[in-house]
DNA sequence: CCACATCTGTAGTGAACACTACATATCTGG
DNA sequence: CCAGATATGTAGTGTTCACTACAGATGTGG
């Protein structure tokens, strides 16, 4: 029994690609055929490797939550509650207005609101907001206990103003907001973090 | 020359309706018989009134943004720019999520992201919430010239931090979230304006 | 009551969509 | 070199979409 034919592309090269589309145009606005022609593959060969359209997707999302939570390890190695908010904030700044990817964030682009037949999907997406989320209620948390936040404070209130933010971020920047702009908000929105740090 | 059968639908209670149908699925995820059969008429007559799709669409945005004036004129009507805010994102937390209403904001869910045919759909929905940031803007200048927020404050910066975090809440709202968790948000992202006040 | 104008319901239109049947090509194991 | 297994390209499938032609209904002005 041999084992068939050999894949002739690379699935995480394709998953790039597929990744750019749906961040550009959300799971609805992307069609079979600028996906396919964006992977450089056919039809069949996009559904014998990801079953269907939201199995790409979700895919895509795979990808895209593995590398961001490289960059999101980084974030919540900071010393201070602060300094997370901050490196966090400032980081989606630059990273959402970066000229090498679509404006925004795929999380947020994918899909807000969807019709009959891809309800699931905005579910899909902010079930992976959500881990950002608790990785960061986790660190403040920890923050908390080490006196860095104050005793009053509420990690997880914390970590779902910190998430909110940088969602709200990712639509400005998806309308055109520039980099400056962005910059401005995570630095007002970090003072609010100040606020409930002892040494405030 | 007579002047032809008169309408037997009210347009503005029609148009309430494709507004609910617009924020619970979307632009692109509405479909024309879900908005026709909400509204209680036909295409032809959908199609007469509107124009087309996005002319239903604008003219839904036109009705949502003017009920929504209304409220923000009361908002900017607080005394400081600290209840400004508190007023702001409070109202929103509650309003977000009232089972009245689709979860979430109707600029927001309308459409993030678009396919080719409906590009400017995003533009259309910034560019109301864009009017809500330049009313905040004003209110917070006049707050700077009266030595209610502090002499180094931007309040241009001031006002796209408080609308993203009105976004991001949105969008929170419609993925699940309940009005204590957005009270939350709210409560925290105060802070950052009471930073900004000269009696914080 | 008639000419004219506008609305309404029925019943479609062509286009675009996600997805697939099928023949062919390229591999492995024996 | 053959048999089995999987991938590929061509060329579709049925469905759903936004939108509309058309005939009949309902109004106004003369």
């Amino acid at each position: 029994m041999g084992m068939g034919r050999p894949r002739e592309f690379d699935a995480d090269t394709a998953l790039d690609q597929a990744m750019e589309v749906f961040w550009r145009h959300g799971y609805e606005g992307a069609t079979i055929a600028q996906l396919t022609e964006a992977m450089g593959i056919n039809p069949p060969s996009l559904y014998a490797c990801f079953g269907n359209k939201e199995g790409l997707l979700k895919a895509a999302l795979d990808r895209y939550t593995k590398l961001r939570g490289v960059w999101m390890d980084e974030v919540v190695a900071a010393s201070t509650a602060r300094e997370v908010a901050e490196r966090m904030l400032m980081g989606i700044a630059d990273k959402q207005t970066d000229p090498a990817n679509p404006p925004g964030c795929l999380l947020v682009q994918g899909g807000i609101a969807c019709g009959t037949g891809s309800e699931n999907v905005p579910f899909e997406l902010a079930s992976r907001r959500a881990q950002n989320e608790d990785q960061l209620r986790d660190r403040f948390i920890r923050a908390k206990a080490e006196g860095d936040l104050k005793r009053t404070s509420d990690p997880a209130a914390l970590a779902r103003y910190v998430s909110a933010v940088a969602v709200g971020m990712g639509v400005m920047a998806s309308s055109g907001a520039d980099r400056e702009a962005l910059r401005q908000v995570a630095s007002v929105a970090v003072q609010a973090v100040e606020a409930q740090s002892e040494r405030g």
